[in-house]
RNA sequence: GCGCGAUUAGCUCAGUUGGUAGAGCGGCGCUUUUACACAGCGAAGGUCGGGGGUUCAAGUCCCUCAUCGCGCACCA
C-alpha cells in the first residue's frame, strides 16, 4: 500500500466526520462572495454575472424537505456557474412572514400562558415575535450551512430590516402618488379567527356538506330563494333573477317590505347576468355586505349594503333572538323561525366549498371594511422600461406588466406548461388587498391628522397646533415586501453597484405553490419600480412527499428534517436523492432507502479514490496516454459535455443520473477492473499511461460531480496530489 | 364547469427534437478476485392506462375514454 494514503481513506467514507470541516474551509476562504473570487483571479473581472436570490424562508421555525430541495437545486446551479467562470452570486435572506409568524407565536403564548395578543399589547407581542424570529433565523442559517449552501452570507437580508423597510416605504409612496394604492371601504375577506383581512390567494377552500334551504321571506313575498346561509338574509336588499328568465318577469322592478325574523328589510326585484337560471329557484337573495358576487351586483344596481355580521362573526342586527349571536346560532334561530312560519319549501344537502384562512383555519366572513388596495387595472405611465413589449413613457397597467413579460422570451417558466396556469391566474386577478390587522410586519407608511392624510417614507413632523400625526394601525401583506426581494436585497432605492451588476437575476427557483403569491408579485413590483424583469428563468420544483406519496407535515409525523438526514447519511446523499429521479414541477417521493443508496454512491467514489491513489506513481505525470486510454478519456469528455448541456437546460436530474451511471458502471466496474491487469504490466508506458488516465478521470469526474455532492468531492480533492486550491473554485472541465 | 399534469419492470421513477424500451431499490443465482459486501458478475422481469388515428417508424405527435392529482371558477 502506498504510504502517502491518508488514514481516513482506508476506512469507509464518513460524511459526518468530513462535512462540517469542509464547510468551514469554504466559508473561511471567502469565495462565496464573488468579489473575492475576482480579487484572487479565480473569476475574470469582466465575467458575466449569474445571480440567484434565495427565496427567503419564513422565520416560523426550521426548514423542511421542500426547502432542502430548493437549496439543493440552487446550490447546484450556483456551484456549476461559479466553476464555469461566471461572476456568481447567491444572495440569502429570510422572510418575516407577518401573519404566519405572528399567529404561530400567538398560539404558543396562548398555550403556555393563556394570554392573547391583546393581553400583552403591541409592544410586548412584537418583542416576543422578534425573539422567536431571531431564533428561527439562526436555526435556518445553520441548516443551510449543513446542507452545503454556498451563499454569500455577507449580503444576507431580512424582509423586515432597515434597508428593506426603506425600500417598502419608498415603493408604497410611489404607488400611492401614482394612484395605484388606494384606500376604500369595500368588501374584503375577513378572518374572524386571525382578526384580519386576507387576500384572495390566502384562502383555502375546504369541501363540506351544507344544508340549503329554499324559502320565501314572508307569506306574501312572490319569489322563493335558496341559501345555505339563512342568517345573512337579514342583510338582503334585493332579489336578482337572470334577465332571460321569464318565470319572474312580472315581478321585476317591484319592491317589497317584509319583516324577516324581526328585522325589517326592503327588497327590490332586479335582473342581473350574474344569476344562474338553473341554480335553486333561479332567484338570488342579494346580500351585498356579505358576499363578493352580491357586492358587485349591488355596485351595478346601486343597492344599499347594510352590514349585519361583525368582525367576530356575530350578528349585529335584530332583537334578542339574533343580536350578538354567532352566525351558526343565528342560522339555527332563523331556520326554526322559518319552520314556525311555514315558509320553507325545500331543504336539501349539497356539496360546497367553504372558504377558510390558510394560516388560522378560520372560516372567512366576507364583510365591508376600510382597507388599502393595489389597483391592478389602473393605467399609469411607465417612465423607464426595459420590458420588450412596453415602451418607456407609455401607459400600462400592473396587470399588463405581469402579462407582457412571461412567455415572450423575457421570462421563461420551467416546466413550460405552468405558463398557462400563470395567465389563467392573471385573468382572474382582482385588486390586491394589502392591509392586515396584525402587528408583526411593515406598518403602513401613512399618517392621519384630522382629515389630512400623509403617505411617506418618514413620519411627518408635528407642528405646534397640538394635533399629532397618527400612523395607520395596520401592517402590509407580507408579499408586498417579498415582491421586492430581487432588488430590495441589492440595496434599492440606493443606486448600488450590486443592482447594476446582479440585476435582473438569472434564475428564481421555488415551488409552484407560490407562483401567484410571490413570483407574480415580484414581476409586478419589479416591472413597476425598475421597468424591468426580476429574473430570466423561473424554475419550479415539485413538492417533496414521503415514501407513501403523502404530503410531509408535522401533524402527520412524517416530516423529515434535513439535519437528521445529514447526520445519518450525509448532506451529499440527501442532496443527490432530492435531485435524482425527480423532474421539475412534478411531485416526488423520498424515502430513507433512496437516500441510503446515494450514501453508498459517496462511498463508492471514496473507494475509487483509494484504488487510484494506492496504484499511483509520481512518474506517470509526464506519461503519454496510449491510444486506448486516450479513447477512454475522450469518451468521458463526451459524457461531461452531455452533462454540461443538460445543466444548461436545467435538466439537473438527467445530469445527476448520467454522473451516477458513468462513475459507477463505467469508471468503477469497467475501467478500474481492466486497470488491474494493465497496472501489473511490466511495460512502463502502458502502466504510466493508465495511472495518468485514472488520476485524470478521478479529478475530472469529482469536479463535475462537485455541484451535486460538494462535500465528498472536496474531501477527495484535498488528498489528490498537486491540489492546494479548493475544488469549489476549480474550472469546469468542458467549454 | 374550464384548464393543467400524471398513468412505463414487484416498488420509486427517468426517457431532451418520433428511430429496435432504461436506472435505482427489491427479489433470484453465483462470487470473499490488488478499491469497495455501503461490493462484483449473471440471469429474470414491461403488448409504455384502454381504444382509435397520422407515419416507413409512436412511450414520444393528434383524437377519445378511464382513473388519480393539481390550479381556477362556481359555491344562492
Amino acid at each position: 500500500m502506498n504510504p502517502d494514503i491518508p488514514e481516513k481513506l482506508l476506512k469507509p467514507y464518513d460524511p459526518v466526520a468530513e462535512e462540517a470541516g469542509i464547510y468551514q474551509q469554504w466559508e473561511a476562504s471567502g469565495y462565496f462572495t464573488p468579489e473575492n473570487m475576482i480579487k484572487d483571479g479565480l473569476t475574470a473581472s469582466d465575467a458575466e454575472a449569474f445571480t440567484i436570490v434565495l427565496p427567503p424562508p419564513n422565520v416560523t421555525g426550521h426548514l423542511h424537505m421542500g426547502h432542502a430541495m430548493m437549496i439543493t437545486v440552487e446550490d447546484i446551479l450556483i456551484r456549476y456557474k461559479r466553476m464555469q467562470g461566471f461572476r456568481t452570486l447567491w444572495l440569502p435572506g429570510t422572510d418575516h412572514a407577518a401573519i404566519a409568524t405572528q399567529s404561530k407565536v400567538e398560539k404558543e403564548i396562548q398555550k403556555a400562558e393563556g394570554k392573547s395578543r391583546h393581553d400583552l399589547g403591541r409592544e410586548e407581542l412584537l418583542k416576543r415575535v422578534n425573539a422567536f424570529a431571531q431564533d428561527s433565523h439562526d436555526t435556518i442559517v445553520n441548516q443551510m450551512k449543513v446542507m452545503g449552501a454556498s451563499c454569500d452570507w455577507t449580503r444576507e437580508a431580512f424582509t423586515l430590516d432597515e434597508i428593506r423597510t426603506k425600500a417598502v416605504r419608498t415603493v408604497f409612496k410611489k404607488m400611492y402618488d401614482d394612484g395605484l394604492i388606494y384606500r376604500s371601504h369595500k368588501i374584503i375577506n375577513w378572518d374572524p379567527k386571525g382578526q384580519t383581512t386576507i387576500s384572495d390567494d390566502e384562502i383555502v377552500y375546504e369541501p363540506r356538506k351544507a344544508a340549503m334551504y329554499t324559502f320565501k321571506y314572508s307569506k306574501d313575498f312572490p319569489i322563493a330563494i335558496s341559501t345555505t346561509r339563512p342568517e345573512t338574509k337579514v342583510g338582503d336588499t334585493a332579489v336578482a333573477v337572470h334577465p332571460d328568465d321569464t318565470r319572474y318577469t312580472e315581478y321585476v322592478g317591484k319592491e317589497y317590505d317584509v319583516v324577516f325574523c324581526g328585522v325589517p328589510i326592503h327588497i327590490k326585484i332586479i335582473t342581473d347576468e350574474a344569476v344562474e337560471k338553473d341554480f335553486g329557484t333561479g332567484a338570488l337573495g342579494v346580500t351585498p355586505a356579505h358576499s363578493m358576487t352580491d357586492w358587485e351586483i349591488a355596485d351595478r344596481h346601486n343597492l344599499p349594503r347594510p352590514q349585519v355580521i361583525n368582525e367576530y362573526a356575530k350578528m349585529m342586527v335584530g332583537d334578542e333572538r339574533l343580536m350578538g349571536k354567532k352566525v351558526l346560532e343565528a342560522r339555527e334561530t332563523i331556520v326554526s323561525w322559518l319552520k314556525e312560519e311555514n315558509l320553507i319549501e325545500k331543504e336539501e344537502v349539497l356539496d360546497q366549498n367553504v372558504a377558510t384562512a390558510e394560516r388560522t383555519g378560520g372560516i372567512i366572513e366576507p364583510l365591508p371594511k376600510l382597507q388599502w388596495f393595489i389597483d391592478v387595472n389602473k393605467p399609469f405611465t411607465l417612465e423607464h422600461s426595459s420590458l420588450e413589449t412596453i415602451a418607456s413613457g407609455s401607459q400600462t397597467t400592473l396587470k399588463e406588466i405581469m402579462r407582457a413579460t412571461v412567455g415572450t422570451g423575457q421570462i421563461d417558466i420551467i416546466p413550460e406548461y405552468f405558463t398557462k396556469t400563470y395567465f389563467h391566474w392573471i385573468d382572474n386577478l382582482r385588486d390586491w388587498c394589502i392591509s392586515r390587522q396584525i402587528w408583526y410586519g411593515h406598518r403602513i407608511p401613512v399618517w392621519y391628522k384630522g382629515d389630512e392624510i400623509y403617505a411617506g417614507v418618514e413620519a411627518p413632523k408635528n407642528d405646534d397646533s397640538g394635533d399629532e400625526w397618527k400612523q395607520d394601525e395596520d401592517t402590509l401583506d407580507t408579499w408586498f415586501s417579498s415582491g421586492m426581494w430581487t432588488f430590495s436585497t441589492m440595496g434599492w432605492p440606493e443606486q448600488t453597484e450590486d443592482l447594476k451588476i446582479y440585476h435582473p437575476t438569472s434564475v428564481i427557483e421555488t415551488g409552484p405553490d407560490i407562483l401567484f403569491f410571490w413570483i407574480a408579485r415580484m414581476i409586478l413590483m419589479t416591472g413597476y419600480v425598475l421597468g424591468d424583469i426580476p429574473f430570466k428563468t423561473i424554475y419550479l420544483h415539485g413538492l417533496v412527499r414521503d415514501a407513501q406519496g403523502k404530503k410531509m407535515s408535522k401533524s402527520l409525523g412524517n416530516a423529515m428534517n434535513p439535519l437528521d438526514i445529514a447526520a445519518k447519511y450525509g448532506a451529499d446523499a440527501g442532496r443527490f436523492a432530492l435531485i435524482a429521479g425527480t423532474t421539475p414541477g412534478t411531485d416526488s417521493k423520498i424515502s430513507e432507502d433512496k437516500i441510503k443508496g446515494y450514501k453508498h454512491f459517496a462511498n463508492k467514489i471514496w473507494n475509487i479514490t483509494r484504488f487510484v491513489l494506492s496504484n499511483h506513481d509520481e512518474g506517470s505525470s509526464t506519461a503519454v496516454l496510449t491510444d486506448s486510454d486516450q479513447a477512454l478519456l475522450d469518451a468521458w469528455h463526451e459524457v461531461a459535455q452531455k452533462i454540461t448541456t443538460d445543466l444548461d437546460a436545467f435538466r439537473l436530474h438527467i445530469a445527476a443520473e448520467d454522473m451516477y451511471q458513468y462513475i459507477w458502471t463505467i469508471l468503477a466496474d469497467k475501467i478500474l477492473e481492466e486497470s488491474k491487469l494493465l497496472l501489473a504490466s511490466d511495460d512502463l508506458a502502458i502502466k504510466h499511461s493508465r495511472q495518468k488516465l485514472l488520476l485524470t478521470l478521478l479529478s475530472e469526474t469529482i469536479t463535475v460531480l462537485h455541484p451535486f455532492m460538494p462535500f465528498v468531492t472536496e474531501s477527495i480533492w484535498e488528498i489528490l496530489p498537486h491540489h492546494d486550491s479548493l475544488l469549489m473554485t476549480e474550472k469546469w472541465p468542458t467549454s
